[in-house]
DNA sequence: CTATTTTTCTATAGTGCAATAGAATTATCA
DNA sequence: TGATAATTCTATTGCACTATAGAAAAATAG
């Protein structure tokens, strides 16, 4: 018995954690739909064909489901990233693939990834934090490949590593708004998006 | 009598429409800061110093201010996209006015801005119907200039209009998220974002 | 100064929601 | 099978919120 109480409070059973993803999974899915504020505990709860209150069994609080899904929604982004930025390729083939994994998670977990974007300014203060913490860590990543594109002479001098940052991030981000409605694979995206953030859209061939 | 109630009805007073004004105002900031759903008419009212309840004498509802901060988030957006794409310059320093031109509103009106861009989602059917044809015709514009371009040979021949003006619409909308962070004026960054996207990364001048 | 209109207020109805309590049910195991 | 534990359920509490009704106050006009 207290083998058991052990057991459950320290590792939950295997079924407990399998439900409790399902909930998530349902979570991620109505958070990423209607916003967290706009979705309800009912709401995830039609999803799985179960009662409102017997969520609670899983979850303290809707705050919960939503720090849940933000960590799964964040989580291998900043490893997969460093993996890259250690690679030894040049600096504009890591930028590419920086891009490329950037919205590589939108193919098997978009709704983690929208929630996660959209809605982790509305965590509780210290889970906002860390997800803010890990942003900047993101962002370094980026302005260290750009810095080091540019020392080695592969990228313009006159780039600014920062801004640069910023506005390649936001068109990455940018994707998972109208992914869903167009029709292009990520794998096509990357590549032109990569094609742009390194050349531009310019014709220097031009006369 | 029967005049004033008639003025009253058809064009409010000066002194109406001031302080239906400062209300939107106060809606486009709170909605800006908290989202729609998680912003309440309370938080609305508390930022004016009046009762909650005085609001209804100039709004129906929660949504119509939505809409109506959304309708003023989005004015003169496509005007101004219209009047730049018909002014005969080359299609790079058009497409560098558009980047331009769609961030100057975050300068002095930021919380129309964000709520349009974010909150724009949760308007009626109708309303962001409306909004939706707005979009479709600003990524129409951009669209055009760049087949423009890469028709008289300024812009690369390979390049994917749609996904080119994705990648510059998401560039540029995602200014709203970290602008005020950063220390970086609007003109700058309308810089900084236009050289980016005509020349890319790459040190061509390499060797 | 009085009457009328405009604006804001108090009070509250009605709804939807997160979360809790404890009973009922289902699964597990000796 | 019978006891124990795990899971889901019903019922409900309490709160926050939108919106309405109608009184009070302030502004305006005759």
């Amino acid at each position: 018995m207290a083998r058991q109480l052990k057991q459950t409070e320290k590792s939950p059973q295997r079924n407990v954690r399998k439900r409790r993803r399902e909930i998530v999974d349902a979570a991620a899915r109505v958070f990423a739909e209607r916003g967290y504020h706009g979705a309800s505990t009912q709401d995830i709860a039609d999803l799985l064909g179960m009662r409102q209150a017997s969520l609670y069994y899983y979850f303290d609080s809707k705050e919960t489901a939503l720090e849940e899904v933000c960590a799964l929604g964040a989580a291998g982004f900043v490893e997969k990233a460093e993996e890259i930025v250690r690679n030894g390729l040049p600096a504009q083939e890591r930028l590419c693939q920086l891009l490329a994994a950037h919205i590589a998670p939108l193919d098997h977990r978009a709704d983690y990834t929208r929630t996660f974007l959209n809605e982790r300014k509305w965590l509780p203060m210290e889970s906002r934090r860390k997800v803010g913490r890990m942003s900047r860590r993101l962002e370094a990543i980026f302005e260290r490949v750009i810095r080091e594109g540019i020392r080695n002479g592969e990228f313009r001098n006159d780039l600014n590593p920062r801004m640069t940052t910023l506005a390649l991030l936001g068109m990455m981000n940018a994707v998972s708004t109208w992914y869903e409605r167009e029709s292009a694979p990520l794998d096509r995206i990357a590549e032109l998006f990569g094609d742009l953030a390194l050349n531009g859209t310019l014709n220097v061939a031009a006369d």
